[in-house]
RNA sequence: GUCCCCAUCGUCUAGAGGCCUAGGACACCGCCCUUUCACGGCGGCGACCGGGGUUCGAAUCCCCGUGGGGACGCCA
């Protein structure tokens, strides 16, 4: 039982080198469902020295765009998720698909079919008007060659009528397709263009494609393209059909659940690292484990740890996942990212000295953020230029009895050593000589300091601010 | 309509016949820590879709319902 269970979910993987691809069509921008999918490939081919390859699906040349391929490779870049060698255009192919095509024709695994669009339509509109099954049946399968007109004919791949075809697939298991379910597909369209049918399985193949991980929403193409490789005598990848990712509310994913663009992720300001971990971890586990780095993702990524129904975005536990990584990270490191992030969505750079503040401040920001807006929200007091300007409660807490210890304190602080131990004895003392808590005091402090009631620790702030900064703004407050 | 897939707390999930009085995480609610916001700590709330089997024993295996999702193009 456990055997062939083992079998059946590890043994095809074991035996070739890894080679795994992501193919998008470039018809819009770069989906977050897709990002996950391309992300499952690279885990899963840079987790056992395998290769991650790219190929553009474009052979659909009403809808690619060239913007939306420099989008998809874009996110897939900012996402970390590099790829092995140039990505492949699927249109600059088709003379090779066509050469397969003619092939299949050759070894009578295809046929010349004749049917016009506007037929098929008819047949379609019928079919569905009575009820029938929409599949077709075209009456060019068994015609004799000799009675083919001279006209444009379509290549429909002659696919068997009777008995099942079986995908075996690492995460959905055995799946089995009656064949009077399948229908004789086209691979070469009139115009002698290939089909995605078509193209997909003959560049699988030539990129020696090992495991397709994809959208379960190809799982019954899996079935078709089989014939393919059967009529080609290829030998036919793991298929691994992950599940989608719905919206909160259960839903397909669409504009309504609001972010779909990788895109706009990263312009909401989530760390790449946060957002590979909370994908990685969706629809897919090790374990309890929730928080992990690239490196122990790319240890326990198995396609035997795919779960088969779809996944709901949380965004909740995107963010905490995202701020736990924050944390995490060096404070360099942060504050690169923090700068494409703040280049990307078209904020102004930071000036030097914001820079500076910035890498010292970093080290009591990073474990209070979970987006870079937040990051730079908790920096605002290191970011900001004198004279800074009190928010309506900061100006509040800044009343003539606070001002006047406040101006009590400041000599104090020129002369003391700029240690936390030492602010703190001398935070401390004023506040008792005026019989206050440390709370009463550090209100006023902390909208002299930072011009809001919600900053990070007022001694933090001193220490990254240094003397002559504290000083002049508590002079500036005071006056 | 036909075919395919799926089903554990609100959400992501652990679970491979006895370790399950069903575990973890996020969210939520208390309390603690605390100079604010956070972090953190402790605790609480909270699920095996329903019905039949199989078995000494079922969240787990089978069947039927129900509910979700996906696919049915000379789109990809």
């Amino acid at each position: 039982m456990v055997s062939e269970w083992l079998t059946q979910r590890f043994l095809p993987q074991m035996s070739r080198p890894v080679v795994t691809r992501f193919a998008p069509s470039p018809t819009g921008y770069l989906h977050i469902g897709g990002a996950r999918t391309a992300l499952f490939n690279w885990l899963y081919a840079r987790g056992r020295g395998g290769q991650f390859l790219l190929r553009i699906e474009d052979t659909d040349r009403e809808r690619s765009t060239p913007e939306a391929t420099e989008a998809i490779l874009r996110g897939l870049l900012w996402l970390g998720l590099d790829w092995d060698g140039e990505a492949v255009s699927q249109f600059d192919r088709r003379e090779r698909h066509a050469e397969v095509a003619r092939e299949m024709l050759a070894r009578d695994a295809a046929y010349k079919c004749f049917a016009t669009p506007d037929e098929l339509e008819a047949f379609r509109e019928a079919a569905r008007a009575e009820g029938r099954s929409t599949l077709y049946q075209s009456p060019w399968r068994d015609a004799d060659p000799s009675s083919h007109p001279d006209a444009p004919f379509a290549i429909r791949m002659k696919a068997p009528r009777t008995g099942e075809t079986v995908v075996q697939d690492a995460v959905q298991g055995r799946v089995r397709v009656g064949n009077d379910q399948l229908d004789d597909m086209v691979v070469l369209r009139s115009d002698g263009t290939p089909t995605y049918m078509l193209a997909v399985v003959v560049d699988d193949h030539d990129m020696g494609v090992t495991h397709v991980i994809r959208g379960d929403d190809h799982l019954n193409n899996a079935a078709r393209q089989q014939m393919v490789y059967d009529a080609m005598g290829w030998e036919v990848p793991v298929w691994a059909h992950i599940p989608l990712i719905h919206g909160p509310d259960g839903k397909k994913l669409s504009k309504r659940h609001g972010a779909v663009g990788l895109e706009e992720y990263q312009a909401m300001g989530y760390p790449a690292a946060g957002l590979r971990n909370y994908l990685a971890r969706l629809g897919w586990s090790h374990g309890d484990d929730e928080f992990f780095t690239d490196e122990q993702a790319r240890e326990w990524f198995d396609l035997s740890g795919i779960n088969r129904a779809p996944a709901r975005l949380d965004f909740k536990k995107l963010e905490n996942i995202c701020g736990q990584h924050i944390a995490a990270a060096d404070d360099a490191a942060l504050l690169h990212e923090l700068e494409e992030f703040l280049a990307a969505t078209g904020e102004p750079a930071l000036t030097p000295r914001q820079r500076d503040g910035l890498s010292r401040a970093m080290y009591c920001l990073k474990d209070r953020a979970r987006t870079f807006p937040q990051l730079i929200e908790k920096a605002h007091f290191v970011l900001i230029d004198s004279p800074i300007s009190l928010d309506e409660r900061a100006a509040a807490s800044l009343d003539d009895v606070s001002r006047s210890i406040l101006r009590e304190l400041t000599p104090r602080l020129q002369t003391a050593s700029w240690s936390r131990d030492t602010l703190e004895g001398v935070v401390a003392e004023v506040a008792a000589a005026h019989g206050l808590g440390l709370g009463k005091l550090a209100a006023p402090l902390r909208a002299a300091l930072a011009g809001r009631t919600v900053s990070p620790s007022v001694f933090d702030m001193m220490l990254v601010l240094g003397r002559d900064e504290t000083v002049a703004r508590l002079s500036e407050a005071t006056a």
